[in-house]
DNA sequence: GACATTCGTTCTTTTTAAGTGAACGATTTA
DNA sequence: TAAATCGTTCACTTAAAAAGAACGAATGTC
């Protein structure tokens, strides 16, 4: 049975990654004294030296840096029981959502519909540009990152990315520019489009099916708010290129109509952070996304 | 910055894994008040009962079961905090190799050379049959198994496997029984052979071999010991079947020439756990050998 | 080079945390 | 039902943590 110090070893790891002494005690409201006689005993304990002493500095040995790349599994691992422990004991269980600033809002909705209204349940919803989505997740800030651009996949991204639907992108406009049937490349020639910005899949699945059949529109806008697209096409600027979600409940008052589905899909994915715990409510909410 | 105690975590992990708080008392030589007493303030530190109070004894709350999980993370990084440095620290750094009973002594000679006769390191090596050998790695006991048959491949296997070598296989006897450059299907016919056993990966191929010149060899020996294969072959028992470099030696000093090389291989293999903080010395030995 | 400042270490004393043992209540066992 | 067992609480004792002063060595400034 181990009989290692591990308020010791918080006092070593605290100053190993300050690497000052001094400064390290302040910022804990400690003396000096208590810190270096403290690693010094886990010195003593361990039967090596963890700094070396050059000058007035202290230095990292091998054996320190052993130690403390411990100490960071143990300490991190430490702070994940305080923050689990702590949602668990919260009445309201939270649920920390970001949304990219342009994803469709009655995706969202309809994503957290299943936790939506519960009285146990508070939902926190975010939204912002991707990398500050993922910079927020990557602290922890977030449980889950919603996206319908899935980040880079390689061999070590923390990242886990779920797909949660699949919509068919079509053309919409309003009922007095949008009629009979007509063949796509004849509505692209006659009327101006509001599209996706450039950056994004479905802007690029388009310019390529443009390309295909040859087609140069008029371009009316370029929107990287799913929300602002739709107000143009109700105001009648043009065509929207959109996914019907996005349009939904015009579509079902008749201000807008479809004018052509088109061989495009915009894929939308839950991201999230490879976590040893995940928060119960997000596991709640994959589950019945994916069914 | 954390504020839990882990001098508390550690008796209630203790408590926890054993299920009963007078017999963990004991076996810390504490007593039980010491350890109920601390453990109640860890709970109050936390905010949250890790144990339900059932009659008299103590079942775990489903806090209890997430502290219980953590802490389990953290000790067994401590644990591995003190056999690491223990080991660092020892004058002589210990490097524990298992090779298959079987094994050619000098092909492991071969791979150890780099750290054999350093005054910092002491070698120690264990031969034994497979099983033996992986029980070792598996509990910590070896760094290292050397072999010539690799543990089955799957997607939940532990272990490393990296190959060493590969050597051609031959035909050598006494100089009075090799003369000239003979076929084959005629050395086979002609002499006996002393074999690897059958659970060999020599073996197999060469029955391979022996069926496609359709040959009924005489066979005056099977032997598990490529040490012993060696012996026989010096006493003029007959033709064996190894790499040289089992009978090196042999072949310098001219008491043994080779009567054909085969088109076939034995490799060797250098097999590990995939452990976080992997030996120093094992890690510049493999290096070495792929050289 | 002289002097002032800064940093970490050591020592003694004070404060706080860990541990003991007795008493007790609740539960289990025979 | 009585005895045994288990965990909890309390008052007290022991051990560990922390403070503050003194000090030596290194660093910085003029």
């Amino acid at each position: 049975m181990s009989d290692l110090n591990y308020h010791h070893l918080r006092y070593f790891w605290a100053v190993a990654h300050d690497g000052n002494l001094t400064r390290t005690a302040e910022r804990l409201n400690l003396s000096q004294s208590a810190l270096s006689s403290q690693i010094k005993q886990l010195e003593e304990r361990l039967g090596q030296t963890l700094f070396e002493r050059r000058g007035r500095a202290l230095h990292l040995t091998e054996a320190g840096r052993i130690a403390l790349d411990h100490a960071d599994t143990i300490f991190s691992a430490g702070k994940e029981l305080l923050d689990t422990l702590r949602e668990t004991a919260r009445p309201a269980r939270a649920l920390r959502v970001g949304a990219l600033s342009t994803l469709s809002r009655n995706f969202q909705i309809t994503f957290l519909e299943p936790v939506l209204g519960r009285p146990d349940v508070e939902v926190i919803l975010r939204s912002g540009s991707a990398a500050e989505l993922y910079a927020a997740l990557d602290a922890l800030n977030l449980d889950v990152v919603l996206t319908n651009t899935p980040p880079a996949r390689d061999a070590i991204s923390p990242y886990l990315t779920q797909k949660l639907a699949d919509q068919t992108v079509g053309l919409f406009g309003t009922p007095d520019r949008v009629r009979g049937n007509r063949p796509f490349e004849d509505l692209v020639a006659e009327h101006p489009l509001i599209l996706p910005t450039r950056d994004t899949q479905i802007r690029n699945a388009f310019d390529t099916l443009l390309a295909r059949v040859r087609a140069k529109p008029t371009i009316a806008a370029e929107v990287d708010d799913m929300a602002m697209i739709r107000l143009l096409a109700l105001r009648g600027t043009g065509l929207a290129v959109v996914p019907p979600i996005v349009v939904k409940d015009e579509l079902t008052r008749g201000e807008l109509v479809q004018a052509a589905m088109l061989d495009l899909h915009e894929l939308f994915y839950a991201v999230t952070l490879d976590r040893r715990y995940p928060n119960p409510l997000l596991t709640e909410l994959l589950a019945a996304a994916v069914r």
